[in-house]
DNA sequence: GCCAACGTTGGC
DNA sequence: GCCAACGTTGGC
């Protein structure tokens, strides 16, 4: 079934995997481990397709911000690690057959100027953004089609 | 290191 | 199903 690209913001710690470490990895593309929240993990697993549009977002660090482009590079599989007794990731509920923990590839795309978080909050563009919401945690969310072509415009 | 916000767990 | 306790996220 076809449909339009969607897009979404994508939250990692640069020190784990950042635009860079992204970027020379073989083909640009990372596998996105480590989400274990069920609405961030239903978002890879239930809505990504490949080529949505990704933004490359640096959480966790001196300076949070949008650091790069990225798209959805596969469908969902099992995340590894979820299996890996030695991963900070292990989760001993899950089984091979039936895992809990879902994940997509993304592949980068280029590396941008830091879009802050301090001039994201500030854009009247922006400000009704799900991940500008007071209180969220979630790694990752949907990105509106007005708010996407915005950011491209503010990462020129 | 602090803390607000929110998700998860588990007893009942 | 409720909800208190606890854990995690993530900006500051």
């Amino acid at each position: 079934m076809n449909r339009n690209r969607q897009y979404w913001l994508m939250k990692s710690e640069p020190e784990e995997v950042s635009i860079d470490d992204a970027l020379a990895a073989p083909d640009g593309v990372v596998a996105w481990t480590g989400v274990r929240n069920y609405q961030a993990r239903n978002f890879m697993r239930d809505a990504m397709r490949i080529g949505d549009g990704v933004l490359f977002y640096h959480s966790g660090c001196a300076e949070p911000g949008i650091a790069g482009v990225a798209e959805v590079a596969s469908t969902a599989y099992p995340d590894p690690t979820q299996f890996d007794a030695s991963s900070i990731y292990h989760d001993p509920k899950s089984t091979q057959e039936q895992p809990r923990w879902m994940l997509v590839d993304v592949r980068a795309i280029r590396k941008t100027r830091l879009l802050s978080l301090f001039e994201m909050k500030a854009d009247p563009a922006l400000a009704d953004m799900l991940v500008l919401r007071r209180g969220n945690r979630l790694s990752i969310t949907p990105v509106e089609p007005a708010h996407w072509q915005r950011i491209l415009q503010l990462l020129g």
